[in-house]
RNA sequence: GCCGGAAUAGCUCAGGGGUAGAGCAAUGCUCUCGUAAAGCAUGGGUCGACAGUUCAAUUCUGUCUUCCGGCUCCA
């Protein structure tokens, strides 16, 4: 695997620099940037003299090919910092890299037949390796220089490249595959959620549907949330502005909010986020060391004004939802709290069969302190080597990244990826050694002294948006019986048949079963179609010989079938799977 | 926010300087039908919005809005 891998790797990055000689072939002119190989293939980013169209990007691909048919060697050179120099005289993005490479790194270049990069490789030993039938190029986009949106827009092209034709057509397919299961059509066709442009972009509408869903995540986190001791409390989406000046978001977060309101005097703001009610409710009262760990939960509406691009379906946007919760801890019990929230998180992929995920361990940069972040580098090496160690000891695996912390303290991130491919936050753990000091939050302590505690922002469950269009892309549509708007639908295989039907429907719902009869005019295939379509999970069918002897006959979404089930052992099965949550069928 | 693309019926899409079409869906009628689409009929569109060019604009041009692919950013 890793052979394959780093063969793949080879070919891409060298399918890369291949691309960036054809561009030069069309643009003489044109300024290089980088050109790296990603999954499942490469970019280059060129700065242009006018834009790329569609067309542009098939003559490119003409010119790969006939680059690759030319079987040029790619030939490693070393050279000094000055011959560098010389070289790339004319590419500013270039010698730009040249002067930020440490003193005494090796310098490396590739060359393969006209076209020279500065490169640290590795690079297939001849363009002949590549086999042109397995590149394509699948789009231009633009990208900043350095990703820095102050600086240079370049142009980017994607493409994707593997050992065959073959390998090639079985990605594209995957490609058309992972568009069907694109929470934003399925949420559509489904009857999920909807925008509206005269409501506003990022402001999804939940349709019945998705009202079921929610309804159920907001009762499973409530049973969790109750089971580990944390109470929950309601606060105002609205706030005075002096709120949000003391935790320090304005003006630090002022751009991602909605613009204030002014009524007789005061300036109000929606809020982004909950945290600052909760330390409210925390400091309402003094509070002694025995109310610790407290646990407040909420299901927040919080409102962000994200910038118009950024939007994506219900994956970003701009009201949204979150299972919210502080918990407010003495020192001691940080670890504890702390792990007690992993293993939360655990325990809901578990029951949603997540697997592929990342937990991200974030921590501060220096180079921010002040600015990004709280300016107390002894509190954040302390935290960040609290959660360092939680995490080591828990045994899961996570990554360690620097400078992407909250600016109040170090964070756990789970990131998952869209069906389409972009990496998302699912949940979040956060730690938070700076707001409880600005709130004035205190605990009286064992020997009586005050003592501030630690907060920890929790969100394992995301916000509603994000998770259920996570929900709906994992699962394609097909939601566990639990999650499912409609678990079973009630069909008579002919008009005969519907007061039997109709009586099942009803003793199904008694059993708080979400059972629809399906008493149109239609044909008895068509109505399978249409639950099929609809995804439910339980297709019950009765006719004649169901009506005789008191039993039904189901149709799994999966295809296969239960044949003369008793009514009240079908009701049995069907409950069974929704209190146990369960993800099979039978 | 930035670069590029797009917007025609509820959905998927065709069309094109002389005010629009299909399939599915919806509605009505007919039909005794066993595990993924019965038949017939009917209704439905300021062709995203606002300007401009033109005898005439849904079609051409501009601005705006929204969506899509990325960048930046994020639960």
């Amino acid at each position: 695997m890793a052979d394959n891998d780093d063969i793949l790797l080879k070919i891409r990055h060298s399918a890369a620099h291949v691309m960036a000689e054809a561009v030069i072939q069309i643009f003489p002119t044109a300024k290089i940037a980088i050109g790296p190989a990603i999954e499942n293939g490469f970019y280059y980013d060129f700065d242009l003299p006018r834009t790329l169209t569609p067309e542009d990007l098939e003559e490119i691909e003409k010119l790969m090919k006939a680059v690759i048919k030319g079987k040029h060697t790619f030939t490693r050179q070393v050279v000094s910092r000055k011959e560098a120099e010389a070289m790339f005289k004319d590419q500013p993005y270039k010698l730009e890299l040249i002067a930020e490479l440490p003193e005494g790194e090796e310098i490396s270049i590739y060359t393969q037949g006209a076209f020279t990069d500065l490169c640290r490789g590795p690079h297939v030993a001849n363009t002949g390796e590549i086999d042109p039938a397995g590149v394509k190029l699948l789009s231009i986009s633009s990208a900043y220089w350095r990703g820095d949106e102050k600086r240079e827009q370049l142009q980017r092209i994607y493409g994707t490249a593997w050992r065959n034709k073959k390998e090639l057509d079985a990605h594209l397919t995957m490609l058309e595959e992972a568009k069907k299961r694109d929470h934003r059509k399925l949420g559509r066709d489904l009857e999920i959620f909807f925008f509206d442009d005269e409501i506003g972009p990022g402001l999804p509408l939940w349709m019945p549907k998705g009202g079921v869903i929610i309804e159920e995540l907001e009762k499973l986190a409530k049973e969790m949330e109750a089971a580990a001791g944390y109470e929950r409390v309601k606060t105002p989406h609205l706030t005075k502005e002096s709120l949000f000046l003391k935790s320090g978001h304005l003006p630090y977060y002022a751009e991602s909010m909605y613009p204030p309101m002014e009524l007789e005097g005061t300036t109000y703001y929606i809020k982004p986020m909950n945290c600052p009610f909760h330390h409210k409710i925390f400091g309402c009262r003094t509070r002694s060391y025995r109310e610790l760990p407290l646990r407040l939960a909420e299901y927040g509406t919080c409102y962000r004004y994200e910038k118009s691009g950024e939007l994506f379906g219900l994956m970003r946007v701009r009201s949204m939802q979150m299972n919210d919760a502080h918990i407010y801890c003495a020192e001691d019990q940080f670890e504890t709290e702390f792990m007690a929230v992993i293993d939360m998180y655990n325990a809901y992929f578990k029951l949603f069969g997540i697997e592929k995920f990342l937990m991200r361990f974030s921590t501060h940069g220096k180079e921010g302190l002040g600015k990004k972040y709280v300016d107390n580098e002894a509190l954040w090496l302390k935290t960040e080597d609290m959660v360092r160690k939680v995490m080591t000891k828990s045994g899961i695996p996570f990554t360690e990244v620097a400078d992407e912390a909250a600016f109040y303290g170090p964070k756990i991130d789970v990131q998952i990826w869209s069906a389409i491919g972009r990496e998302f936050t699912l949940a979040t753990n956060q730690v938070d050694f700076a707001v409880p000091e600005r709130f004035n939050l205190k605990f009286m302590n064992k020997a009586g002294t005050e003592e501030t505690p630690l907060c920890l922002h929790r969100a394992p469950l995301s916000t509603h948006e994000r998770m259920i269009g996570f929900l709906l892309e994992h699962f394609a549509g097909a939601l566990p019986v639990w999650l499912s708007p409609v678990q079973v639908a009630v069909i008579p295989v002919a008009e005969p048949f519907n007061g039997y039907v109709a009586e099942i429907e009803a003793m199904l719902k008694t059993k708080g079963i979400r059972a629809r009869a399906d008493l149109s005019s239609d044909r008895f295939n068509a109505k399978i179609r249409l639950a099929q379509a609809e995804k439910i999970p339980y297709m019950m069918i009765a006719g004649e010989q169901e009506q005789t002897k008191k039993t039904v006959s189901v149709r799994l979404r999966t295809g296969e079938q239960l044949k003369d089930l008793a009514q009240s052992a079908f009701a049995d099965l069907v409950k069974g799977k929704i209190t146990s949550r369960s993800l099979s069928l039978q």
